[in-house]
RNA sequence: CGCGGGGUGGAGCAGUUGGUAGCUCGCCGGGCUCAUAACCCGGAGGUCGUCGGUUCAAGUCCGGCCCCCGCAACCA
């Protein structure tokens, strides 16, 4: 039997439509399932979607629809994309669907039959308003609540308590036994700290909302969302923990896979991944995935991914643009799997044409169409071997290795540079062996042979390298080198093999696998896209108000008489304002943009009636008019000097 | 002194256990002419944030300082 691989990306919160972000995780998880899959490993590549919680029943209630009728219309995007993106999952699990609740229930009891979970009372102070618990440390002055300033009260709520705490010295040791269990190495010493600090016990049940998958025999209860959505790693393959003898559950799969060999997640999860799902699986006396990796954010243009900003990057515009493969590659060999990076369209154009189509794609046309011209398209014989094409085929040999390597480490990055390095040497080689000149002299028309034959064999091995990353691209270089399409375990074999292209067999049409783009058009292309966009994030969509709703507002004109820094804030400055009657307090967060001696002396539009609200421990009464651009730059309302403090604004 | 990650040629990054500073892109010059104005070669350009220490020798170890970026607490 063949070894098997199990590879998951997380289950995307359905509150969320598809952005790059996604897109990235699941593009890397396929990249690395279809490398498995080449290598003949039995592979078994696992997404979804995360579709309770409190956030989903608000959004729904919002939209005035259900909280399945909103995941069922998020759900359709992420099939389409994935389907445009040719992802090759085996599974797609939605955390709504009966398959996977039942088997939550049946872990939550698994738990509690085993005597860790316990229930027992939240406890903390609680506003009633704001619905919300606050710890001791997070209340303000006086035991105000820090979201509205108003009185908290010491409340307890029921709630089940899972024993973390219980697992945290095994937990330890199991990082410490397996240095490779948390990657990258950063995230993990981050982790270790954390849980050095001491595991609490964690509440893992909620009554205060209803969406999500009832505790059993205490409806009141539902289950804390992490539980819910990290079982779907076992859920999806029927993990059985029924406490009773009662409905069948088809655990083949969940033999055959679990353990997971990679759970792929974004840097903000670590931490459930690696702490509460390790503890609820030796609480539930299952093995661990064997490595968890966190890759990095993207920015865009140098800033960070936000609806506000209006920068999210749409994964169906990019690929309308693009194409699949060229972005597939592009996420893959732009920055290293585990650290953040830059996304702009420039880099994305630049990498496409450097490496895809001069490099590569140019590559394949002028050495097949050598073929084409001076054999008939047909493979010529492999005779006639000198040092310069052993040291190809060596080369060839090397690449494999690496890539083996690197891929075992989802170096991407890595394993895609040095398949270029191959690709490099091959352009270099045709120049140094100059076939064009061979052509012309008859006598060497068997070195001529030799030297395109051993590009094109070079090409063979290297439609194999990229296939992971293009798998498109991939079949149509397979097709010109008259090659079945078809990437299959054989073809694994053939990687770390060279002269295994067939003399004697012919080449496909020989057309431009990457045209180069024109960048000045595609940028024009895409700021005409993007502008709409942009002007529907920057404002939100809000109803009309009479002028009674207005005028609650007291606008009024205060004279700023002192401004100083918070201490220990970035972004907030303490103003003493005088508004015709007296001197009051406001903090504002302006301090990226004004230095407090821009402020003193001078008028500006605050909000009078505006409720009270602690900020970094002061009280700040009122607020300051700014007009705040999309980068964040403030722009205050300031007012003409001599303008009286107190005068009513409207 | 909240936690963490960084400061290396114009840009983005590598630099393993200390021993002549590399890569990609860009720029300049040359070559070739098979090719998607592509490909190949060469060159310019860095006191490796800063100050001090250890050492025969430090980007690489130690300490102080400055600056940048995330996260946390704050943008009402």
């Amino acid at each position: 039997m063949s070894e098997r691989f199990y590879i998951s990306t997380p289950i995307y919160y359905v509150n969320d439509v598809p952005h790059i972000g996604h897109t990235y995780t699941t593009i890397a998880a396929d990249t690395m399932a279809r490398y498995q899959r080449m290598c003949g490993k039995d592979t078994y590549f696992l997404t979804g979607t995360d579709e309770h919680g409190q956030k989903i029943e608000q959004a729904a209630q919002k939209r005035g629809m259900s909280p399945l009728q909103l995941a069922d219309e998020v759900v359709q995007r992420y099939h389409k994309l994935w389907s445009l993106i040719g992802i090759t999952n085996n599974d797609f699990i939605r955390t709504t669907e009966p398959r996977h609740k039942k088997i939550v229930q049946q872990v939550f009891q698994k738990l509690q039959a085993a005597g860790d979970i316990y229930a027992g009372d939240y406890e903390g102070w609680y506003c009633t308003p704001c619905e919300a618990f606050w710890t001791e440390s997070q209340l303000g002055e006086g035991g105000l609540c820090p979201d509205c300033g108003r009185p908290t009260a010491r409340m307890k709520e029921p709630t089940y308590f899972f024993r973390m705490s219980k697992y945290q010295d095994q937990l330890l040791a199991h990082i410490e036994a397996n240095p490779n269990f948390i990657m990258p190495e950063s995230r993990k010493n981050e982790i270790v700290s954390f849980i050095k600090e001491g595991l609490r016990d964690l509440s893992v049940s909620r009554t205060s909302f209803s969406w999500g998958v009832e505790v059993p025999n205490d409806p009141k209860h539902v289950i804390y969302v992490w539980i819910d959505a990290l079982t779907n790693y076992i859920s999806a393959l029927g993990y059985d923990a029924r406490i009773e003898p009662a409905g069948y559950v088809d655990d083949s799969l969940f033999k055959k896979y679990w353990p997971a060999d990679f759970h792929l997640v974004g840097k903000d999860i670590v931490r459930f991944h690696t702490v509460y799902w390790p503890t609820m699986l030796m609480a539930l006396g299952l093995p661990l995935p064997k490595h968890v990796f966190a890759h990095g954010w993207w920015t865009v243009e140098g800033q960070k991914m936000s609806k506000s900003l209006g920068n999210v990057v749409n994964p169906f515009q990019m690929i309308d643009t693009f194409g699949v493969d060229v972005v597939r590659y592009f996420l893959l060999r732009e920055v290293t799997f585990g650290l953040d990076g830059d996304f702009s369209y420039k880099a994305l154009i630049h990498r496409t044409n450097g490496d895809l189509a001069n490099d590569l794609g140019n590559l394949v046309t002028r050495s097949l169409g050598m073929i084409g011209r001076y054999f008939d398209g047909i493979v010529p014989p492999a005779d006639f071997c000198e040092q310069a094409d052993e040291d190809i085929q060596a080369l060839i040999i090397h690449t494999a290795n690496e890539y083996h390597k690197y891929f075992a480490e989802l170096a991407f990055n890595k394993v895609l540079a040095s398949v270029w390095a191959l690709v490099s040497a091959l352009n270099k080689y045709i120049d140094e062996m100059q076939p064009w000149a061979l052509a012309k002299d008859e006598s060497k028309r068997n070195r001529l042979g030799m030297v395109l034959y051993t590009v094109a064999d070079g090409l063979r091995a290297i439609s194999n390298f990229i296939a992971p990353f293009m798998p498109d691209s991939a079949k149509k270089l397979r097709a010109q080198l008259g090659m079945s399409t078809e990437i299959a375990f054989a073809d694994a074999v053939e990687l770390a093999n060279v002269n295994e292209l067939k003399a004697g067999s012919k080449l496909g049409e020989v057309v431009a696998l990457f045209p180069r783009l024109d960048e000045k058009e595609i940028m024009a292309k895409i700021q005409a896209e993007a502008a709409p966009v942009a002007d529907k994030a920057a404002k939100d969509e809000k109803p009309q108000i009479a002028f009674d709703d207005f005028a609650k507002v007291n606008l009024v004109a205060g004279f700023v008489e002192d401004a100083e820094r918070v201490p220990k804030s970035d972004k907030l400055l303490k103003l003493t304002v005088n508004d015709g009657k007296a001197k009051r307090i406001i903090v504002s967060g302006i301090a990226a943009t004004y230095a407090p001696e821009d402020l003193k002396g001078k008028t500006l539009a605050f909000v009078e009636n505006l409720k009270p609200v602690k900020l970094m421990g002061i009280q700040s009464n009122g607020m300051v008019l700014s007009a705040t651009d999309a980068a964040g730059k403030h722009n205050l309302l300031f007012l003409p000097d001599g303008v009286p403090a107190g005068t009513i604004i409207k």
